[in-house]
DNA sequence: CGCGTTGTGTGACTTGAGTCACTGACATCC
DNA sequence: GGATGTCAGTGACTCAAGTCACACAACGCG
């Protein structure tokens, strides 16, 4: 099922021989598989092939915020800064659905970090990310949950397919407080709610309230 | 002042050519000075030679959230994103006190990033803030500010000379809400407070609040 | 020494967010 | 078509954090 292009997508690759890229160990992964672990050290660079990974990190109340997710031709912030620095993994990544990765063992990616193409690729990817990390830290500690959630809703289109509590463990809430304020938008005519999906119905107001 | 060995204490430098080194262009700032600005473009890689820095992000109501200090011998991660990314910094960089810094221009970083030693420990010191910077996020979102107050006294030393408001810009969070935490931790023999001057009485108490 | 400046302490009040304990509504699978 | 599990909605309550408006102490300078 792994057409020869499947790398295509990471034009870091684009210079790289191959037959390297298809001799590297893919895996496929069921939604809900824990890819990596925060703690753990990092068994290689991931490279999403088709799927979708989310990173988080977890409370010790059973919270959970998600810091980002990795689709195809996306890299894994986490992933990198631990092999960059030969420290645990600082985060958790969970296939979000099917998801078929590759793994560019350590040693290949210090290898490959000598490349000039591979390196200016991924140090690229990698600082925006750090930018949007940037953010989501300005904007747990400066903004409402109102604010961050009406964010949160734009941009993926007029109707989501979603649960509160899915929205919950993205802002680092809880599912109820998710409940109250969609309620709190849909009285305000922003939105039209049914069971696991979210209409937009005033993508401005929403856009005003995120800023 | 400037003595040769004034970048010894960053390994990375430690395989290039020195006259390079002393080559780059250098700057001191007073106390309070600017350094960067968020949104600016990255204007070199700083290497502190003395004094330390503030990276920080602030918020329209004013309020102030640090994210690291940089010191001779560190590096700062926001610059090195902007740089790896050709992106806006994404932070501001303020210096704590008269501090001295050589830059490296953006084109001299690109291409020392070719040299197998600097690379990886530029990269190697970036991962490390980069689990600080995850820690950060975890703990605005997670733990209550009595739990993050604690955590910031503490490996500072027995005694400590602060404001509340800076501490406030630390946390991001105000003045009187560190001045009523402080004053609740010196009820419960914490600490002792005066003018500017906080003195541990019961760290292992303060230990256990931070977790 | 007097006086402005800076740093602290506090009380009253507001509000955002989380917790708890439920009630239904819908979905689907025997 | 009942039984079961997942989602959503809600009211009552608690609490952490922020805002406002002060009072006042310590400092340091002319």
């Amino acid at each position: 099922m792994t057409a020869p292009n499947s790398f295509q997508s990471y034009s870091a690759l684009a210079a790289l021989e191959p037959a390297l890229l298809l001799a590297l160990p893919q895996m496929s992964a069921p939604i809900g598989a824990v890819l990596f672990d925060a703690g753990q050290p990092c068994a290689g660079f991931p490279l999403v092939l088709s799927g979708e990974v989310r990173v988080s990190r977890h409370s010790a109340e059973g919270r959970t915020l998600e810091l980002y997710r990795v689709v195809e031709g996306e890299i894994c912030l986490v992933s990198a800064a631990s092999l960059f620095g030969h420290t645990p993994l600082s985060a958790t990544g969970i296939a979000t659905r099917e998801t078929r990765i590759a793994m560019i063992p350590p040693q290949q990616f210090y290898a490959w970090l000598a490349e000039r193409n591979f390196r200016e690729s991924v140090l690229g990817m990698f600082a925006e990310r750090m930018a949007e990390l940037t953010s989501l830290v300005d904007a747990i500690a400066f903004h409402r949950l109102d604010q961050r959630l009406a964010a949160a809703l734009l941009g993926r289109g007029q109707v989501i397919a979603i649960t509160h509590q899915a929205l919950a463990d993205e802002l680092g809430t809880v599912r109820e407080i998710v409940t109250r304020l969609l309620r709190r938008f849909e009285r305000a005519g922003m939105v039209a709610l049914s069971r696991e999906h979210i209409r937009l119905t005033n993508v401005a107001a929403l856009r005003g309230l995120a800023n």
